[in-house]
DNA sequence: ATCGTTGTTGATATCGTTATCGGAAGTTAC
DNA sequence: GTAACTTCCGATAACGATATCAACAACGAT
């Protein structure tokens, strides 16, 4: 009683006595098919429950009908992209494949190179790239980066105002009448890391407060290289009274290292962070932070694709959504 | 100077001065052909960056190489669980499709039948359902649930162990010398809500307490939900001293619940969730919780599904998982 | 010289679907 | 009654890959 093998348009019109031109006529409801006989069929494909093969579709129209995302690593941000896209995507006809690096396992730069060319085409119809190392080549593909590798590219791309966004940071500790106010930078190759540490230093030069060398480390978006970071900022005699993470993990992570060395925050030290993800509301104390909608990000992202991939025109290709400021508990007056 | 159409077998075979037949075989390391022309074949292949077509292969071999994951939404639980899958399905040649039916948008039960009618056999190979509809039919594919649907059923099943889980719940709040404790319950239809409640009552049982129902609230697993049922059990006269959230998003409302109205957690409230998502870690105060193994959940549950493609000799096709109680902040001594 | 063996290669059918095109009816107009 | 349309339907060639099987050459054995 075994299910046998899968039922084909070809079983169809044989049950429907007709053929299969016939069959996939009504299926796409082509003209040239009588209302009586695409009745038929229909009750037919509905009896015997069957489903044309998404596998067949493909290979004869080019098309798969799935987009593919391609992130770096689950953390947090890319998590919520995710929730953005996979929600865009509904009611679109496409299906979403994510594939995850796997985080930093030496898997080494240009993965998303080679997935693209042996999916492209072939298993998915776009793709969406939140992943750093995108560098711009002609990917065989319809692409949309997201907060995409640093230096000009062609490339579509939705991001956030990430330069306002380290100004309203730096603008609001200063505001609270901090002076020494470190940064824990993100990864130096991404764009967005790049802009806000500017943006950073674009309201200390507006202040007249300068930038301490000393208080500018890397912390690679990362938790491990921020807490390191951290460690070593608020290790030093002359510590900074505030710190501003180049996005919310770094932050986090600040704000556990300085716990542990028995700082008190906002008492002892304000901080900053970068992202607003559902984390960040959580924390304790609940993270003041630079929002960036990410949601809103992933949904752009998609609908950007999708367009691109009709081949319809679009009018912008880079899309960039505002950042706004978003006190919570984590910051406090001098 | 468009890449033109796609390099297909066909190409290769031209430029290399063969046949398909002969492409075809080095490109599967089939015997019968020459170490010679093999070289050349593959020379060639590299020189056009030739990738064989997925979809026509999956169309030849009846196999696709992908597994769906099918979600109902991407709360923190499915999304840890989504992280264990991606990781586990890393090498093993298998792409990981995401599906999610986005929340409780109407879109009703039914909803991964129809799904799984329409891709299984013809765009994936096999599904990972973390859905709570699932219903014991024959699905034309390998079929793995996790946390499945109340009742017996005969899908291979991964979860944890609930029932223990709830008694190690109750014992702690009850070892703290908790005597009114109240219960914000999960999905009435859900294996893992009936055995998290069975459990707690088990314990209250052997410890001679009894169960006031009063004290117990439907809370679906969903924050607004909770929320709800928060309000009502803390708005009692007879108020309880502690509360044991059926998951984590449920204690976690619960907790935001007491504040709003003044009560200090765990000052004047105990409470205990159940998953041990990051949230917990991060909530304020960080939330006692009853831990389940979710990155290992979502690792088994793709092994496991791997091998029933593979037609593999599966020893258990219910996986357990052992519960945990992972004692925070939010829990204190009446 | 004939036969069998081994090693290498290529034609070809097939997977399930869709687009094209031709043919068989039926209908209307003269 | 025939020409010109309209409708409706079916045969068939793709899409890109793989497996089967036949063909063929080279070789040694008889």
């Amino acid at each position: 009683m075994k299910p046998s093998s899968r039922i084909t348009i070809r079983d169809v019109a044989a049950t429907a006595g007709v053929s299969v031109a016939t069959v996939s006529k009504v299926l796409n409801a082509r003209y040239g098919v009588s209302a009586a006989t695409s009745a038929h069929v229909q009750s037919v494909i509905r009896e015997l429950g069957y489903e044309a093969s998404l596998v067949a579709q493909s290979l004869r129209n080019h098309k798969t009908n799935v987009i593919g995302i391609l992130v770096a690593d689950l953390e947090p941000f890319s998590t919520e992209l995710l929730k953005g896209a996979a929600k865009a995507i509904k009611g679109t006809g496409y299906e979403l494949v994510v594939y995850s690096a796997g985080g930093r396992t030496g898997d080494q730069a240009g993965w998303e190179q080679r997935y693209l060319s042996r999916l492209s085409g072939t298993l998915i119809d776009g793709a969406v790239l939140v992943t750093p190392t995108v560098v711009d080549v002609d990917y065989g593909t319809a692409v949309v980066a997201v907060d995409p590798h640093a230096g000009p590219t062609g490339l579509p791309t939705v991001d956030s105002d990430n330069l306002n966004g380290g100004r309203l940071a730096a603008e609001h500790l200063l505001g609270h009448g901090h002076r020494r106010i470190a940064m824990i930078t993100g990864r130096p190759d991404l764009e967005s890391s790049r802009l806000r540490e500017q943006g950073f230093r674009d309201a200390m030069r507006d202040a007249g407060v300068p930038v301490d060398p000393d208080l500018i480390e890397v912390g690679d978006y990362d938790p491990d290289s921020s807490a390191a970071a951290a460690r070593l900022l608020l290790g030093r005699p002359d510590r900074p009274t505030a710190i501003f993470g180049a996005n919310d993990v770094s932050a986090i992570a600040a704000v556990e290292v300085a716990a542990s060395m028995g700082l008190r925050v906002p008492g002892d030290l304000s901080v900053v962070g970068f992202d607003n993800v559902p984390e960040a509301a959580l924390a304790s104390p609940a993270l003041t932070t630079v929002d960036q909608p990410i949601h809103a990000m992933g949904h752009h992202a998609i609908e950007l694709l999708i367009k691109l991939i009709h081949g319809e025109e679009v009018d912008a290709t880079h899309l960039r959504l505002p950042t706004r400021l978003v006190v919570r508990q984590s910051t406090r007056a001098l």
